[in-house]
DNA sequence: CATCGGTTTTGTCCACGACAAAATGCCGAA
DNA sequence: TTCGGCATTTTGTCGTGGACAAAACCGATG
């Protein structure tokens, strides 16, 4: 009959930060505006967020990622957001779940860690790096994504999974390195970027058709990747931007790095931030898809011998 | 004769909060208390800070991983600031620096991928992978981190460090990754420790001797290491923390996550947050180096035959 | 359909006070 | 000496509410 919830275990505003990405700010001003979040106080007036609503808290936050505005949603309850998130994950699990590998979907949601490593290998080695990275990795990042945004994953399972990929991208691309071809291309996220997932699959489309591709991995400042690719030789410099980072700070920041860059050196932007976001970016080449990848090397080649 | 500044290129709060990683709160409180940084304002009262002052910060906020007070240090010019900086780098120097391989150090310095690449792997063929993380990887890590302390190293060239470890320790490790050998490991850091070179170390030492590792990678939420590592059957979990990591928050963490981890599950932490702190860590292993790391491997082993 | 202006929404910034948590310094006991 | 408490200082984080720029939205116009 322990009805009682146990009252101790509830968040202060800093960890609620933390678990939600949600600035300290932006809690405190939804709180005065909409009335939630609504956390109880403690002895001294500071805020502890009950469990439930940190949770509601991250749903409302992956359904801003997807247009929604907080001031809509901060009123439903959980089951109406939930809702709302399962229309997104149906939406997008037409076009894309259908293709990915239920077995190793449940491997990540069941925390199989060797069976998802032995089974990405052997997916590997029947496809080849390329088909690898197109047909399993790809649909299957996005199921993780979507899974995680319905709440369905653990943060620790999201994280096994990308930890297996990669370790396996990072032996292939390893072992196929190739010296010297053309392009040289200079890979990274911008600082607010973390997932690294992106840089890897591009690294992985790119590496087998003789680009040299050197990857700076997450988070470099804008001033630090015009001062590597001016110094390295770099032909084209290559961006990441996942679903999370918001569009517009995109888009100005790759208009100040093409700006910033010098003309020979090409800008690739990937990544579903700026997808379909071509006709704003002049100077800057959209990469939509990893195909568009293998397209985008194609006409950089053939730019490249009409020019010589 | 261009002798003014460029007055265009200044930071908002949030600019400096991103690069310098202290907050803005922080900011804006040294700012009323010590009187720097003193930024100069808009035409609507907002902080713009000249790029000096954050560079001063900068060198600031590395002082203060040196267990320096703000109070002190604020007041100091930037030559002195430097000058306390080049103190620690000699005292770390002297230990460390003079046994790290001066030409890949320079290869990082000089922004020479494809030789640094080429370096390492000479080095892992040569040493065999223990050798290599213990004797090259190691040393060169800290002078990197020393070198970025004293800023002689843009942030690029210390992402470019870190991916290519990365590269060549995760194809080291997954080549060689047994099955179902004892113990299981779960590797981690917590919710605000970024760097993974550590983790990697430690689990390229361990895979050797026949243990079981699967990493999560870094910032897994201290509810998710317990049921990740309850759930999967693991004898021991290990967390990695770096200079940068308050020590206080790591001993606070580390008796949090012991006292919610079934008994049986041991638990490691090793790095400079936590070294000479087993005092004060009951039921924690503190790994004070890599060599340790083996030592603990064999207590936990030799520890388990008896207990059989 | 694309673009422009006006309106609403939303996030971030400001000031300054308060106070908990951490670091430091001091003192007495093992 | 070294260690463990205890008082004091330092330091970081939290609170409030007002302001306003930037973004999103919306409708009208080329």
């Amino acid at each position: 009959m322990n009805a009682a919830p146990p009252e101790e275990i509830a968040f202060n505003i800093a960890a609620v930060e933390r678990d939600t990405g949600l600035p300290k700010d932006t809690l405190r001003v939804w709180e005065r505006r909409y009335g939630f979040p609504a956390p109880a106080r403690d002895a001294h007036g500071e805020r502890q967020y009950p469990p439930e609503q940190v949770e509601k808290l991250r749903l409302i936050r992956r359904l801003l990622d997807h247009g929604h505005r907080p001031a809509k949603i901060c009123g439903a309850s959980s089951e109406e957001l939930m809702q709302l998130l399962a229309q997104h994950g149906r939406a997008a699990g037409a076009g894309e779940e259908g293709g990915c590998d239920t077995r190793l979907l449940e491997c990540v949601c069941l925390h199989r860690s060797a069976e998802l490593a032995a089974g990405l290998r052997q997916a590997l080695l029947k496809q080849g790096l390329q088909r690898f990275v197109a047909e399993t990795v790809a649909p299957l990042a996005t199921a993780v994504g979507e899974a995680w945004l319905r709440g369905e994953l653990e943060v620790s399972e999201e994280h096994l999974f990308s930890e297996q990929v990669q370790n396996l991208l990072r032996s292939a691309i390893g072992a196929q390195a190739g010296t010297g071809g053309r392009p040289r291309i200079l890979l990274t996220t911008l600082p607010d970027e973390v997932h690294v997932l992106g840089l890897l699959m591009a690294e992985a489309m790119l590496v087998p058709e003789g680009a040299s591709c050197v990857s700076l991995g997450t988070r470099t400042p804008l001033a630090d990747i015009r001062n590597a690719a001016a110094g390295g030789d770099f032909d084209i410099v290559g961006l990441s931007f996942s679903i999370a980072y918001p569009s517009r700070q995109a888009i100005d920041d790759l208009l100040e790095l093409r700006a910033s860059l010098p003309p020979r050196i090409a800008l690739w932007a990937g990544g579903a931030a700026v997808r379909d976001r071509q006709r704003r970016l002049p100077g800057v080449r959209v990469v939509g898809d990893l195909d568009d990848t293998l397209a985008a090397l194609r006409e950089w080649r053939s730019a490249r011998e009409n020019a010589d």
